[in-house]
DNA sequence: ACTTGTGAAATCGTTCACAGCG
DNA sequence: CGCTGTGAACGATTTCACAAGT
């Protein structure tokens, strides 16, 4: 046995960020049969650094084998476990509107080991209705039925001035994670995981960038 | 007239980041009718260190006044006008599932002087039909139509295998600003901006800080 | 006194480049 | 010989801390 690198407690944000390509990839060579890959060719596909991809894979203290490469269908197994996606994962959509319909509605959870299994909403006129098959419960129920209901993730996807009051109700019912779709900040107790994607930031970064146009990116 | 500090010919992407936060939390203060704010407030309501709100600043030559702070309706000019937001921008929504709808729906982009102007599918059967008071349109039509449309940007929500070809119908039509919600690279030339939200991405960062469950962030 | 603007230091992330193993 | 794993260099970002302006 080998000392192994950097090993840290933490994976950098940034190579966090990057693990869901590198599984995304490594799934597309598995399917094709490719059974060693290196780092190089991996790299290109992905668009970075051959270091960097072995540094990325160093902090997981996932070693390929000098000469040859990684063995594609072990790394992927590897990645998969670091992200946490070797069980499965209960996820409720908080909001029926239509962004709330647009990620029940989204067939790409399956292949993360993921699944939507309820929608909840305070309005009365949606509560009882179906959005797809997944049934619309009313969000006073969700503390009683997060359980029963096995639910391990919830999606804010309600108006910003509804934000906190419904990630009240979320974190009421024992939910640890969550990926907040409102424009604001959440408060929640430090076992909560919050992820936020502000889609009006993105686009108006992209108006920056495009009224700045130097051609490099 | 001082020497007014790093004046970098780029933004640092981090700094661009924080952009559309800071004019968010300025415009409501500007609401409130403060005239005035340290950056020590502006940077606690942002959940930020002051010093580094003060260098993004700096980075755009925004200054303060020492011993008072920034004048919040000069500095939610500059920020606006940093991120491209004092002129109108047409967006036009490529593909109509559910994700496109939402975003066709959100009602969101007014206060970024933001307008989506129409939908567009290849699928027959949802060409002619309206998606609010938003007419979804014939994606082939988009090169011949998005200058009298007035489309600046197009946000591609396609599955995976269409979202090259749709691509490439944007570009075609002479649009340069692209926000990718399909789960793959686009490749497209060096003048068209591109910036991708990577929905199932999140997720699975989030599914990995759940399993790593030390406290801090 | 209060608060900015910014050098300098510290921290974090990426790339270089090569020793070492297969 | 090819390719990994990783120190060391480099570059980018954040924080410190304080001189200087009001």
């Amino acid at each position: 046995m080998k000392t192994q690198g950097p090993l840290r407690r933490r994976l950098p944000p940034e190579t966090l960020s990057r693990l869901p390509a590198y599984r995304k990839q490594l799934r597309i060579l598995d399917d094709e049969g490719q059974e060693v890959v290196s780092s190089k060719d991996l790299a290109f596909r992905l668009h970075i650094s051959d270091a960097q991809l072995r540094r990325d894979l160093s902090y997981m203290a996932l070693l390929g084998r000098r000469g040859l490469g990684y063995e594609v269908h072990g790394l992927l197994e590897a990645t998969s476990s670091a992200l946490g996606l070797d069980r499965h994962w209960g996820v409720a959509v908080v909001g029926g509107g239509s962004l709330g319909t647009a990620i029940a509605r989204y067939r790409g959870f399956v292949s993360s080991n993921m699944e939507v299994l309820a929608i909840f909403d305070v309005d009365a006129r949606k509560v009882g209705k179906k959005i797809g098959k997944l049934p619309v419960l009313d969000l006073a129920e969700l503390p009683a039925r997060a359980r029963e209901l096995g639910i391990d993730i919830a999606v804010l996807t309600v108006p910003a001035e509804a934000a906190q009051a419904a990630a009240d109700v979320i974190v009421r019912a024992g939910i640890t994670g969550m990926i907040n779709f409102s424009p604001t900040f959440v408060q929640v107790p430090p076992e909560v995981r919050v992820r936020s994607v502000d889609i009006t930031s993105e686009f108006q970064q992209l108006t920056h960038q495009m009224e700045h146009r130097a051609l490099p990116l």
